[in-house]
DNA sequence: CTTAGCACTCCTCGCCGGAGAGTGCTAACT
DNA sequence: AGTTAGCACTCTCCGGCGAGGAGTGCTAAG
């Protein structure tokens, strides 16, 4: 579709105006890239490039910058693929691979991870749990009305809750019901684990209150509750952009970060592809993000995608390492969760 | 000290400070405030009152606007407290009284509710747990090298964790040691199970890595550890201040909210001082908090405190309101904590 | 002691003009 | 036919300037 030259030009242009964030002009791109030509010659491209919606000007007699369509291309075809150095590698394996505690905790640390090495905001979507396996339940009486309920799932994964119940419950009766619980639900998938087996066990016994209370735990960790989670980490590195120095737009972003559900939304865009997602400026569905981009890559369990994790930033965000970096942790982060698994 | 003239004048022009964020000047105080007097009158009254240090302008031909001083006075001496009204006091039942669940939840809604209700960031200092009940532990093997360890504490605190043993340990040995551990410790004050009982237990039996394991999850969870957590919510509150309309400003105060030791350090004052305590720009420790206030108050546990929460804002903050919500929440939860204990 | 009047200060804001950057067009060159 | 130098033009940015406005301090009168 468009010619070598003007792939160069296009890829020299995004380039530079994502490195100094200012509207590059033909003289400019000469002189710093050595593409063999004239400004006058550039300036011709450039203007072809306009018209056909890769550029656009801020106003006449600035320089260009990329329209969203010229990043797709660019993200698309023209980047080159930033890898991990040996600082970057060591640092996931020290703050993610090697922590091997709670499910969470490590998929916690590789979003703080992501913020700081691409000095960006990390959104994480909590893993799901369907591809845990049940591993136990223990119920432990705090006070007449009140139980704790301690679920302990494969990898890693440890949630607790405290459940009021109707009527006093000593702790042999919660013994008793955790006991038969775990006879039938240890080695179950999370997945597998659905309403009416739950109600099934419920029949089975009188404890009506208790099993209710713990059959919410267990399908609401795995409902929407647990799946909304989204952890942020990094916020504040998009004031440091110069997009966000209108304290406006920084605030209505912030604000909007705040509101986990969108996230998700966007983030379950991810979890849906394999590879890494790049969403860019006015394809994102949420119309607060039309000025940023996010670039995601879903996680695993062995076969299963279980989360996604990516950067947010401005539109002009440097995407190939935006891209080689989330895509490397996201790949660090499914192997070490599969490690939890087999020990 | 000052007489009632200067106090009334003082007084209506923190007043309108704080409502505007505009230097206040002599005509516009005479007119919104019937204070009896003309302009010129009150020029005298703020030309004294800046020579004993109460105000300052920004610059000659300005109005004039509080120093620290001012403020401090205007605390301790001139400002009506504010008091809850039926909407804040349901608010308060409802999102912090009413939760019933575990203890640090309720303290996080608390936080949540004062931001919301004052606009600016709330700061709390997580309960700590010296004066909590040991209630009992539980240790479930995860897999051959790592347990998890859950402690359950009496007014709803559940804590768990993924320990790494460094010999293989069954379930079996698992369920023994905790028998044997809860035995001794259920009942104890966290308070009083210190390293050596805990080393005593210890050689009581071969199990060295767990119990090793087990007391750091205890001694841990009341240590350092656990005290320096600060909630913090509302952050972006601030950058609805006028104050912080400039983004380096801005930026800076939010970076230094995520340190959190150093709320920690500020927040520790108020849990030494009974009442609410203010702490008004300069007296601040902390140097890049001289631009800021905070009002914070301890919450008990019975008759010891456990903790402090509080709202941060700019100097030119309502302390009125602030402080009387501080000090409702802190009450109130405390109240509510106590309740908890008591079923 | 209070207050009206007044001159003075200083900030704010809009306007203007020059400097600079960049463009598009035209004409010449290869 | 494509490339390039030259040039006029456009638009932003920025500093200077002046009017407007708010507020003060001082003085003198009530």
């Amino acid at each position: 579709m468009l010619d070598e030259r003007k792939r160069r030009v296009l890829q020299a242009l995004t380039d530079d105006y994502i490195q100094t964030a200012e509207p590059v002009g033909s003289r400019n791109l000469a002189r710093k890239y050595n593409l063999g030509v004239s400004p006058a010659t550039i300036r011709n491209e450039m203007a072809d490039l306009e018209e056909e919606g890769y550029l656009h000007q801020p106003h006449t007699s600035a320089g260009r910058i990329p329209s969203d369509k010229g990043y797709r291309y660019y993200v698309d075809e023209l980047m080159v693929r930033w890898e991990p150095g040996p600082a970057e590698r060591s640092a996931v394996y020290r703050e993610v691979v090697a922590v091997r505690r709670a499910m969470e905790e490590m998929v916690h640390e590789a979003a703080r991870l992501l913020a700081r090495a691409t000095q960006y905001a990390s959104v994480v979507a909590a893993p799901r749990l369907e591809a845990s396996v049940f591993r136990r339940l223990d119920l432990i009486a705090l006070d007449e009305t009140r139980i704790v309920a301690v679920v302990v799932a494969d990898p890693g994964f440890v949630q607790h809750r405290i459940v009021e119940v109707g009527c006093p419950v000593s702790q042999e009766q919660c013994d008793a019901a955790a006991e038969r619980l775990n006879r039938r639900l240890i080695g179950l998938r999370y997945g597998d684990i659905g309403r009416d087996l739950l109600a099934g066990l419920r029949e089975e016994t009188g404890q009506g209150e208790l099993y209710d209370a713990v059959a919410d735990l267990l399908t609401g960790s795995l409902g929407d509750r647990q799946s909304d989670k989204v952890y942020l980490e990094g916020t504040l590195n998009i004031l440091n952009q110069p997009e966000f120095r209108d304290i406006e737009r920084a605030r209505s972003l912030l604000a909007l970060l705040e509101a986990r559900e969108i996230l998700n939304q966007v983030l379950s865009m991810a979890a849906r592809t394999s590879g890494t997602t790049v969403i860019i400026g006015q394809e994102n569905p949420v119309v607060a993000l039309r000025e940023c981009s996010v670039v995601s890559a879903a996680y695993r369990l062995g076969d299963e995608v279980i989360g996604a994790i990516g950067v947010l930033g401005p539109t002009r965000m440097d995407y190939s390492k935006a891209v080689g970096m989330v895509q490397y942790v996201a790949d660090h982060l499914s192997e070490a969760l599969l490690g939890l698994v087999r020990g």
